[in-house]
RNA sequence: GGGCACGUAGCUCAGCGGGAGAGCACUACCUUGACAUGGUAGGGGUCACAGGUUCGAUCCCUGUCGUGCCCA
């Protein structure tokens, strides 16, 4: 007997588990060795997360997808995993020993501190893996993979070997992006533009040869600043070429105040003679444009920071070249001087000097890292890069092609123009958790890229050997005793961006380099489900490396889901206090209700709004299902084996069969088309609109009456309908139905596994039992369920019957409750001149419209009695004689309201019918349709007329 | 500045060439034998604004206003 209530709680830790034990998730089974595959790879979340609302909805379509092709007999691969997360993972573990107040990373040094963080990994990484597991994701777990497991870890080495080899990876010294926090670099896509309040600083640069006076403007060049602070690495001003203001000043130089630096005047196109002043100090070495600029007119590069942000001039170089003796009071006074700290003391200097012509408020955007929040430093520094540009080509070219497809396809505009202008992409980090480049240096610095040590020590040691910087003899003893070759040379300390072992997750994860039968059977995978913040860091990167290693594109379809933001439309984040937590709700509602909730709400193109209140409306129609199927099971419904839907007899359970048929199609074809919601609605309609208000209410005298053939099938066809609606709901909710499937019947397989709903009536009565009672564990599903179409059992005279019986109890119901007629009164109806037809049905129909419309009696006349309540159901007059119970003033103004509505629509139909061009161009069938209404307006009008005519005599 | 969305019922959102729908909220009634996490009925919208295309525009086009996001 199925318990009164339904717990989630108690369902979803036991399903869990039964899942698991029963190898449904697992790809590769057996008997579908020869069905199509479907694959996902997920995307791997960091091992230092917890769940949050975005892979709530990420994993949720995933999840339904998997799931609707797994019952769809495909052998389906959906690889789970996590991400090593680089900066997120170190930024935890270090946080944990300062919370700790152990030894800093630094202090323990990198072997005992990596050991630390793979310590931490095996106590906390398992974290979201299990929270995705509450939430139902049917992952084939025992594939689980770690970005830095040996395997993948291999995979890394590999692509990073060969694409320098190829020339794809180079080193360089250029800017980067610098984190003065975490003292690492990071790529473009991890700064964050951000609008900040500043000002900018109008300043005077003395020209050389004229004696400065700050009142007469022709003795300096004002230039214009957001950071004057880094005016100690300028080395040069520009201004543009066709600024006639500065014509005559191009080529000459400028003193650079304070430091006395003799710096050129040069003509270059960035300046913008609209902005500022229309003059630009240059500093190569802490623009990007600078450094441009820089290249093009030679200017040397002057580093004047080092890696904290502090200023850094003492034994600098590069900025004392050349300087005049006083220049190093002021590199004294500023030497580790923090840059904001040095930027106050520069514009004091240069106001004491007159230097300053003006400070304007000025709000600009400035570059902040995505993970500490400091403001990034453009830094000179050596790195590695890929040249994206070139693996980007073939990237473009497959989305071009449509070898991949963007769902929804605004996407590939935003994919073309990033890729089309992609720079080339910074991978090392001066982190040390990651993969380490696998880069070695010689004494004098000679790079030697090998997938091992021993490769690269055997390559460098032939190098000096050739150049005769060891001997032959030194050479082979060094390659024979290690110790003797000890710091000879020295593996790069730089670990590689996350997204770069993330960039192959496509494939490393099937096992490449090695050719497995897995990346045989399961590349290219058949869809990946993402967010747009990630298109660029990760859907690009597995493009472009996916193509180049595999010679084929990672994924044909890409599915971009919307951001879950709060019920205001505000995007969660911690420092909002907005989160809401999915496991909070989880536990509140029901893994089953959150994930319907997410589904019905991923409209493509729509951001979703999260609220509480309509997990809590799906949470209801959990339990509005849970009590449907009680109500099945108290009256003794089960499905014969041999039980065909389309060989029904009575009109109701063919109605219901065509109900049932056309929600299959429109749920599939929904799912199909990644129109989530529309899936979810479909099925949601069903359930509760159809077979819980109509077809099961409809039922009940069928139910409460004799024993008979009428009643079994009866019985048959609601137990029936409730698997196809466990089935067509197993996606959206898998907990609740899986336990349905269990408890409403004897099965020999579980719901995860059943062959999802068939077009009715295509296979012999001996084939649906068959297909019905394999064992999916130890037999061959038919692969003939793939072939077929969802349902597409039809029959419009069944719905013709019920919609009269709907519409019938509706019109019925409505009028009594606007004639304040109570409950428990119980009405005659009479059916007024009423055809062959419907008195047939009415007749069928007697005890369930009585029942539903609360009637005593239903019978036949020529006419209305008088001072009867008539209403129009399908055209013919049903009458509620009530004489004396109801307010004939009412009744007469609610009749007039009525016909005045008949009456405006016969008037627009009118005018549209009068107007020739409507006729001459308008589609036939859209004319004919006019001209249906208007007839049937008119037929509305007349015997709402009859009706008020009547009332009229009996009053 | 460039690009992409979006303005539809009180709220959250579907729809998209032939006089507009859902959920929630609201109002009234109902402890009717599955379900009060329920049932029945009801109110509520010049589909942002202005032009244009069309026989016909909430839907297509242009512009305006407003909102959000991405990139410089």
């Amino acid at each position: 007997m199925i318990e009164k209530n339904y717990q989630p709680a108690d369902i979803e830790s036991r399903m869990a588990q039964i899942w698991e034990e029963s190898g449904a998730f697992r790809a590769g089974r057996p008997e579908r060795k020869d069905a199509p595959t479907f694959t996902i790879v997920i995307p791997p979340p960091n091992v230092t997360g917890s769940l949050h609302m975005g892979h709530a909805l990420n994993n949720t379509l995933q999840d339904i997808l998997c799931r609707f092709e797994r019952m769809r007999g495909k052998d389906v691969l959906w690889q789970p995993g996590t991400d090593h997360a680089g900066i997120a993972t170190q930024m935890v573990v270090e946080r944990q020993l300062m919370e700790r107040q152990e030894p800093g990373r630094r202090d323990m040094g990198r072997a005992k501190f990596l050991e630390r963080v793979w310590r931490w990994k095996a106590e906390s990484g398992g974290t979201i893996v299990n929270q995705l597991k509450r939430l139902g994701a049917s992952c084939d777990w025992s594939r689980e993979r770690f970005t830095m497991d040996e395997g993948l870890s291999k995979a890394v080495i590999k692509v990073f070997v060969e694409l320098h080899r190829q020339g794809l990876i180079y080193k360089d010294k250029r800017l980067v992006n610098w984190d003065p926090k975490l003292l690492t670099a990071i790529s473009d896509l991890e700064v964050q533009q951000v609008e900040v309040k500043g000002s900018l600083w109008y300043l005077r640069y003395p020209i050389e040869g004229r004696q400065f006076d700050p009142a007469d403007p022709k003795t300096f060049v004002v230039v214009a600043t957001t950071r004057p602070e880094t005016m100690l690495g300028d080395t040069g001003v520009a201004v543009h070429p066709e600024d006639e203001r500065y014509t005559d000043l191009v080529g000459m130089h400028v003193i650079l105040p304070l430091v006395g630096r003799r710096i050129p005047i040069v003509a270059d196109e960035y300046s913008d003679p609209d902005k500022g002043s229309g003059a630009v100090k240059i500093t190569p070495a802490h623009d990007f444009n600078d450094f441009d600029v820089g290249n093009r007119h030679s200017l040397p590069r002057i580093n004047v920071f080092d890696k904290e942000g502090r200023v850094s001039l003492i034994e600098n170089e590069d900025y004392l070249r050349g300087l005049p003796e006083g220049a190093l009071m002021l590199a004294e006074e500023l030497h580790n001087v923090d840059r904001y700290a040095a930027r106050k003391k520069i514009v004091a200097r240069l106001e004491d000097f007159g230097f300053v012509e003006k400070v304007e408020p000025n709000t600009h955007m400035v570059p902040h890292g995505d993970r500490s929040n400091v403001v990034i430093e453009p830094y000179l520094t050596d790195q590695w890069y890929v040249d994206a540009k070139t693996l980007a080509q073939p990237a473009i070219a497959a989305v071009r092609s449509g070898a991949t497809t963007f769902v929804p396809k605004n996407w590939e505009k935003t994919y073309f123009d990033w890729m089309e202008n992609i720079q080339p992409w910074c991978i090392s980090r001066q982190l040390w958790w990651g993969h380490q480049i696998p880069a070695w240096y010689g004494p004098d610095g000679k790079v030697f890229v090998a997938e091992t040590e021993e490769e690269a020590v055997g390559n460098a040691l032939g190098y000096y050997v050739e150049q005769e910087v060891i001997t032959p003899e030194q050479g082979e003893e060094m390659a024979r005793d290690p110790a003797k070759r000890e710091g000879f040379i020295v593996r790069d300390e730089d670990v590689l961006d996350t997204w770069f072992s993330s960039g192959l997750w496509p494939f490393s994860t099937l096992g490449w380099p090695d050719e497995t039968p897995e990346l045989q059977r399961y590349y290219p995978t058949s869809t990946l489900v993402t967010g747009f913040d990630i298109i660029f860091f990760w859907v690009a990167r597995m493009m472009m490396l996916g193509i180049h290693f595999m010679d084929e594109v990672p994924f044909s379809t890409v599915y971009i889901h919307a951001l879950v933001r709060d019920e205001k439309g505000a995007k969660m984040s911690k420092s909002k206090g907005n989160v809401i937590d999915p496991l909070h709700l989880v536990d509140e509602y029901g893994a089953d209700a959150l994930r319907f909730t997410l589904a019905a709400m991923a409209a493509q193109g729509r951001d979703i709004k999260l609220s509480t209140q309509r997990v809590e409306g799906y949470r209801n129609f959990a339990t509005k299902l849970w009590n449907a199927c009680r109500f099945a099971e108290m009256n003794g419904c089960s499905l014969p084996g041999d039980f065909d839907p389309t060989q029904a007899k009575q009109t109701l359970n063919r109605w219901i069969a065509h109900e049932a048929s056309r929600t299959t199609r429109e749920v599939s074809e929904a799912i199909e088309a990644y129109r989530f919601n529309d899936a979810a609605g479909a099925i949601y309609r069903f359930v509760w609109n159809v077979y819980c208000d109509w077809y099961l209410e409809l039922a009940k005298p069928v139910l409460l009456g004799e024993d008979g053939p009428a009643k079994a099938e009866t019985r048959a066809m609601i137990a029936w309908a409730r698997d196809e609606i466990l089935k067509l709901l197993h996606p959206f909710m898998p907990f609740i139905t899986e336990e349905l499937w269990a408890v409403t019947a004897k099965r020999d397989t579980l719901l995860v596994l059943t062959p999802w709903p068939r077009k009715a009536g295509s296979l012999s009565s001996e084939e649906l039992a068959q297909v019905v009672t394999t064992n999916p564990s130890d037999a061959l599903i038919p692969t003939v369920i793939l072939e077929l179409d969802a349902g597409e059992f039809s029959d419009p005279e069944a719905e013709a019957e019920i919609g009269w019986v709907v519409d019938l109890v509706t019109a019925i119901r409505s009028v009594r409750a606007e004639m304040n007629i109570p409950p428990a009164t119980l009405t005659p109806l009479v059916l007024a001149a009423a055809s062959a037809e419907t008195k047939a049905r009415a007749q069928r129909w007697n005890d369930v419209v009585k029942r539903l419309s609360r009637l005593s009696d239903i019978s036949f006349a020529d006419s209305a009695p008088e001072g009867a309540v008539q209403v129009l159901v399908r055209g013919e007059v049903a009458a509620l004689p009530l004489k004396g119970v109801i307010d004939l003033a009412a009744e007469r103004a609610r009749l007039e309201k009525e016909i005045g509505k008949a009456d405006g629509d016969i008037k627009r139909v009118d005018a549209k019918l009068a107007n020739e061009k409507f006729v001459a161009n308008a589609p036939e069938e859209i004319v004919e349709e006019e001209k249906e209404k208007r007839e049937a307006a008119l037929a509305r009008k007349t015997k709402l007329q009859e009706a008020l005519e009547r009332l009229k005599k009996a009053s």
